[in-house]
RNA sequence: UGGGGCGUCGCCAAGUGGUAAGGCACCGGUUUUUGGUACCGGCAUUCGCAGGUUCGAAUCCUGCCGCCCCAG
């Protein structure tokens, strides 16, 4: 199969510049360019000290991962340049995502590292390279619409990435491509195995690419020593009902690690106070939330019609619900809910935009 | 040392002669390019301790230990 560049004008001669990230997916998009009869550049960076993140080279950017993004592309016989990022995402990603969890919120380093290393710094990177668009692995679709280029979901519900992608903006979207938006996940390996790449079967990323075990409190504490400070644990009525290791360990809608026994029902984490380190624990009711108060909203679309629908995490199913510009509100309770995290909004499969989730309000617990 | 009550998994707690429910917590797994949720699975050969009765006891008897309450 061919991929559609969308670039409007032959391809012999425009130039593609490909985020390489030494998996199956960005391995098949340099493929896909290249046999389009585009002069195409790969391009990798190296975004943690790997040497960090030995036994964990399936990630994103390990050093395993630079060595396959070049192998790959010495077999498509393409250009491939490595650049080094660290500093540029420990300061963009990393600090960030320790000075969340600090302020007792819960942040999203994938959308930050889209919206900023990528999407930003790789971007202008692109340019420079005298690119006509610079194309990823992401599994979303970019529409050309009757006002512009739109983002939508992958055609591929379960690979679907656009909750990560909502902060991409008008300008950034009309330079983007991503080739493997319509197609299953079962292809892309299909193809990288036609083409003999080898990494045709190696295993999807997941988890936070720069935490080397899945022990995210271990990296924060190591940049934010402070902010692994232990603390009490109340209830809704500010009674001590235990104590915490730290506020990191825990996020809105988090059951397990409170370590407190003897109920009849779960407690969950409702709310952090990182004022008084102190973790407030509830029933499930009590994270039921009808609204959410957004900020650094970016919005892909026309005006707002009915039939919106809101996500609040990746992999949930779209709420319906009503957005005013800064304010969400669910038409039914959402649970779970917490701020720093991203809230997309949907109509249909397309995006129209999200922001990041500055505060909640509760839901009645006893309708009126 | 008058009276009463209680002692079952880390916590709560069923079970009063027939061979240890359940919930919470915890652990593991599944799902997942955030965190989390959800789901699945695991989790007391043993019932404060020591004897005794019985074919058989956490359940009956005796003693001891510990805790709680009332009264002094």
């Amino acid at each position: 199969m061919d991929a559609d560049f969308q670039l409007g004008r032959p391809l012999k001669g425009a130039r593609i510049v490909v985020a390489m990230s030494g998996g199956v997916d960005s391995s098949v998009v340099a493929a896909l360019a290249a046999r389009s009869g585009a002069e195409v550049i790969g391009v990798t960076l190296q975004l943690y000290d790997h040497g960090k993140a030995v036994g964990r080279s399936k990630t994103c950017c390990a050093g395993q991962d630079i060595y396959d993004a070049s192998e790959v592309a010495a077999k498509l016989g393409i250009a491939h340049y490595v650049f080094d990022y660290e500093s540029r995402f420990r300061d963009s990603v990393v600090a960030r995502f320790a000075d969340e969890y600090a302020r007792g919120r819960t942040p999203v380093p994938c959308i930050s590292c889209n919206q900023g290393v990528k999407f930003t710094d790789l971007f202008a990177l692109a340019r420079d390279l005298g690119a006509d668009c610079l194309a990823t692995g992401h599994y979303v679709r970019r529409v050309e619409g009757a006002n512009g280029p739109e983002l939508h979901r992958a055609a591929d519900p379960a690979r679907d990435q656009s909750y990560f992608l909502f902060a991409t903006t008008r300008a950034q979207l009309e330079f983007l491509r991503f080739p493997l938006g319509g197609l299953p996940k079962p292809a892309v390996r299909e193809i990288a195995r036609d083409l003999g790449l080898l990494v045709a079967d190696k295993k999807d990323s997941q988890d936070i690419c720069f935490v080397p075990d899945g022990d995210y409190a271990a990296v924060v504490k190591k940049v934010r020593p402070e902010a692994a400070q232990p603390g009490e644990i109340v209830d809704m009525e500010g009674r001590v009902i235990g104590a915490h290791p730290g506020l990191i360990h825990f996020t809105v809608g988090q059951r397990r690690g409170l370590d407190i026994g003897g109920r009849a029902e779960p407690l969950y984490v409702v709310r952090l106070e990182p004022a008084a380190r102190r973790v407030v624990a509830g029933p499930k009711s009590a994270l039921a939330v009808r609204a959410a108060h957004l900020s650094e909203v970016n919005w892909l679309g026309e005006a707002q019609g009915d039939g919106l629908t809101a996500k609040v995490r990746s992999l949930a199913r779209p709420a319906a619900a009503s957005f005013d510009g800064r304010s969400l509100r669910f038409d039914q309770p959402e649970f779970g809910v917490a701020p720093g995290q991203a809230a997309v909004l949907y109509e249909g499969d397309r995006v129209l935009g999200g922001g990041w989730i500055e505060e909640t309000v509760a839901a009645e617990l006893e309708p009126a």
